[in-house]
DNA sequence: CTGAAAGCGCTTACAG
DNA sequence: CTGAAAGCGCTTACAG
């Protein structure tokens, strides 16, 4: 059975301020002063502007009023995201989300799935929408498109990936000096022979990473062995075929590095499916979920997702509020969690 | 060194259609015609109108359109989700964005975090800036907030969990079955003593869970104990605590049913810790990620959850075309996996 | 303290 | 095929 049946299907239209003065008496001026609380108006006229407001049930209507208001602000943002579905984009989300929704500011979202083109039309979507700033998770390699829309004055901020051809605000993670704390930490435990498994090298982040990987051996005098070196991996299945093909080579590697969670879960369904959990050292670049369950624990160079998050919203909301600095370049500190894969021993004795 | 120095600050204001024709010296109207492709205006003047709007770097205004077309629609949803963050929450997001961004539709996401409060403020903010559609996953027990919105002509479609005190469109799992299914299979494996761990017991889901619990137990003469069941587990910690309590009872459960996958993965890492992972029975209902690293694996209940979203959002944009039908209400059927946890068989002999 | 007029950037409804 | 006028729902700038 309806609620309403009665009422189910009539759609009344939206009332607007003009209706609202209509019936209360007032004009409309009056009734966007009381809606806008300004100051200088009569108790007798609030009391009846609002009576009138609620008998209609008027809502305001934030587009049309951002149309014409001076500041010309929508009280909107826009995310470009790698996918809202995975781990880290939706953390990135919610942390943005909090610092926003203390200012009475929404947020679209929008996944770019690695795709250059798509990024062009999800930013160009909402810059029709007039956001009031965009956070960008780069894709493509050319963020040049943005110029105009900068200088228009949109404000923006790029994280986990620097922009490309285009000088804008940046939060970013310390990929390099992570990922050598990483591939340091196997060299410590004993291990020369340490493999890297990567995302695509197109990603910045990943060609960071590979790059702190080949600091780390260079300071340790270990020479750098591309047979043991695998990027472009795309998903957990690709790394636990490259890590089958490791542990069946002549000279397979004592320690793998994996440089993102679904490589460091392929590497660890490869290593348990072979038996050699407790026997290959494995250190991995951002965390797992129910990584407690999991014997030995997985050590991990954890990023602060939540601060990329939150560091990025509070650069944005900064330019939104009409502050003009030089272009800032925020560079967030990772931990390493040891957990037992990464404490593995290896063959080197330190003395 | 700054990519574009010489113009880093200098903010022009956005280009309006009005400038547009006076650069290509035809009317106001006739760049209208070219930017929305009406039919019926000369290829000069379309080239003309064309050259100058790529001059000025001209970006057609959305809002404003909208403000004036007489469809009215912005061509923005607003989704209201329990936590962007959690995994449920953000592949519902995905899936409504996949149907959403085939027809040109941005997407406005936040979290409701349980809140009722927090639910009537977020749909506010989206009516505020007149989304053509709602698709909300509701906290409180009373959505009848939203019946004059739903009567002004926003459709909205409530996921996951029905509306209260308001008719609506609802796309929901089988919830009471699924969790049926999922106990039936634990008897059918010999137990007899069953223990569920549940959910915040206000929310409806979870409330149809344990019905099912219920309806499995009745079923197979099974007599309901108090005892061994356990609502409002917010937390995996919670589950892992209460599970330690079963354990160490006089009587403990040979098998448990979780009815959440947080729930699940409490309950797994108090077994796993008590070395009990193969001895006690456990069926979850909801996946966990990673599953393939644990053994035994979890035997669960998976809910469809791109389904929800995609039926949730085709079911919103039939209402936004303008079908008037009765309120719709789908439910989606569930799957039973089976991977070990499952399977351990309890003291019970079935002929 | 209150309100009539103009205008935000567009589209609609008309007229030529 | 083209354009001048009016208006979407509001706020601004001004006058009383």
């Amino acid at each position: 059975m309806s609620v309403n049946a009665n009422v189910e299907f009539s759609t009344r239209s939206r009332p607007t301020m003009k209706e609202v003065a209509a019936l209360s008496g007032t004009s409309l001026k009056t009734v966007s002063r009381v809606m806008n609380q300004e100051a200088g108006v009569s108790p007798e006229l609030i009391k009846k502007v609002k009576q009138a407001a609620l008998s209609l049930n008027y809502q305001p209507n934030f587009t049309a009023s951002s149309l014409r208001r001076s500041d010309g602000k929508t009280n909107t943002i826009g995310l470009l995201l790698e996918d809202v579905a995975n781990p880290f984009s939706s953390a990135l989300q919610r942390a943005i989300e909090e610092v926003a929704r203390d200012r009475g500011v929404a947020v679209l979202a929008g996944s770019v799935d690695e795709d250059s083109a798509r990024e062009r039309e999800l930013a160009a979507a909402f810059i029709s929408r007039r956001v009031d700033g965009l956070i960008v998770v780069p894709a493509g390699h050319d963020q040049s498109y943005l110029q105009i829309e900068k200088q228009s004055g949109t404000p923006m901020v790029f994280v986990d990936r620097p922009p490309s051809l285009l000088d804008a605000d940046s939060v970013l993670t310390a990929n390099h000096d992570g990922a050598r704390l990483g591939v340091q930490h196997l060299i410590d435990n004993g291990h020369e022979r340490i493999a890297y498994l990567g995302d695509l090298a197109t990603i910045s982040t990943a060609v960071d990473r590979l790059a702190g990987y080949r600091d780390a051996l260079e300071r340790a005098g270990i020479e750098f062995d591309p047979s043991i070196v695998k990027q472009n991996l795309r998903a957990s299945f690709e790394a636990e075929i490259f890590t089958n093909e490791l542990m069946d080579s002549d000279y397979p590697p004592s320690a793998i590095f994996a440089s993102q969670n679904l490589i460091s879960i392929g590497v660890m369904q490869a290593l348990h499916r072979a038996g050699l959990q407790n026997t290959i050292a494995l250190v991995g670049f951002d965390d797992i979920p129910m990584v407690e369950l999991i014997t030995p624990g997985l050590t991990a160079i954890i990023q602060d997702v939540s601060g990329l998050g939150k560091t990025a919203a509070e650069l944005l909301f900064d330019r939104i509020d009409g502050e003009q600095l030089e272009s800032q370049h925020r560079v967030l500190d990772v931990e390493l969690v040891i957990r037992g894969s990464g404490e593995i021993q290896g063959p080197v004795r330190h003395s």
